[in-house]
DNA sequence: GAACTATGATTGATCGGCCT
DNA sequence: CAGGCCGATCAATCATAGTT
C-alpha cells in the first residue's frame, strides 16, 4: 500500500509530436552519426534552430533515440538504410556540383 | 545500483555492448520523501554535511541519495530558468506542412504537489 | 472506441572531468 | 588524496498522441 503512484504530476507534460520535418533532421543527423551519435552543445542548437524545438528537446530526442536504437536495432534498421541513402543522394549531389563548379573554372 | 556505461566523448560507441549489472533498481521515492526534499530544497539549494546527514536519517535514505538527488534538483531548476527564457523565437516557417505551433509559455514554471492518495 | 504502439518528458543514478 | 559539484547520459517509466 505505499506504493503509491501519485506520479501524475506533470500537469505539463502535455506533449506534441515534432513535425514530419524536424524528425527527418534529427533522424538525418542521428544516422548519419550513427558511430558516435552525440551532438555537440553546438550541434545540438543548430539542430535545434533548424528543428524548432529547444535545445532541451534535442537532447531529449537524441537520448531517446540512442537507448530505443540500441535496444531493438532490428526495428530501425528499415529506418537507419533510409537515412543512409538519403545522405548519399545529398552526398553525391553535392559532388556533382563541386564537379561541374570545378569544370567551369578550371581552363 | 550501478550501470556502468562507456558513453564515448572522444571515442566511439560503435557496438553498444551490453553493460549488464544485473542489479539496478531505481528506487522510487515517496511523495512524502519528495515533498521534504523540496522543502529543504527551497531553504538551501546546497546542503552541509551535517544537513544532510539529518536529513537522509529523517526520510530514511542514503547521505548519498539525498546529495544526488540535491545535484539532479539544481540541474533541473538551471534548465527550467534557461528554458524560461528565450522561448518566443517566431520564425515564420512559410513552407508546407507545419501545423499550428502555439507554446503558451510564460513564466510560471511550478505547479502544486498534489497527493491524491486513494 | 478500446487495445496497442510510438514518442516526448521526467528522474534516480552513473561516468568523467574539474575544483576545492 | 578524498569529496562535492557540474554537465551529459543512461535507463526505466510515465502520460499522451497516433495507429490499428
Amino acid at each position: 500500500v505505499m506504493i503509491l503512484r501519485s506520479r501524475f504530476l506533470d500537469a505539463r507534460r502535455k506533449r506534441r509530436n515534432f513535425s514530419k520535418q524536424a524528425t527527418e533532421i534529427l533522424n538525418e543527423y542521428f544516422y548519419s552519426h550513427l558511430s558516435n551519435p552525440y551532438p555537440s552543445e553546438e550541434a545540438k542548437e543548430e539542430l535545434a534552430k533548424k528543428c524548432s524545438i529547444t535545445v532541451s528537446q534535442v537532447s531529449n530526442w537524441f537520448g531517446n533515440k540512442r537507448i530505443r536504437y540500441k535496444k531493438n536495432i532490428g526495428k530501425f534498421q528499415e529506418e537507419a538504410n533510409l537515412y543512409a541513402a538519403k545522405t548519399a543522394v545529398t552526398a553525391a549531389h553535392a559532388v556533382a556540383a563541386a564537379v561541374q563548379n570545378n569544370q567551369t573554372n578550371s581552363p | 545500483m550501478k550501470v556502468k556505461r562507456n558513453p564515448p566523448k572522444t571515442a566511439k560507441v560503435s557496438e553498444y555492448g551490453l553493460v549488464g549489472p544485473p542489479n539496478a533498481i531505481r528506487t522510487n521515492f515517496t511523495t512524502k520523501q519528495l515533498t521534504e526534499l523540496e522543502k529543504e530544497f527551497h531553504f538551501n539549494k546546497y546542503l552541509t554535511r551535517a544537513r544532510r546527514v539529518e536529513i537522509a536519517a529523517t526520510l530514511e535514505l542514503n547521505e548519498t541519495q539525498v546529495k544526488i538527488w540535491f545535484q539532479n534538483r539544481r540541474m533541473k531548476q538551471k534548465k527550467r530558468e534557461k528554458e524560461g527564457l528565450a522561448p518566443a523565437p517566431a520564425p515564420r516557417v512559410a513552407k508546407e506542412v507545419s501545423e499550428a505551433s502555439d507554446q503558451s509559455n510564460f513564466t510560471s514554471p511550478e505547479a502544486s504537489p498534489n497527493s491524491v492518495s486513494s
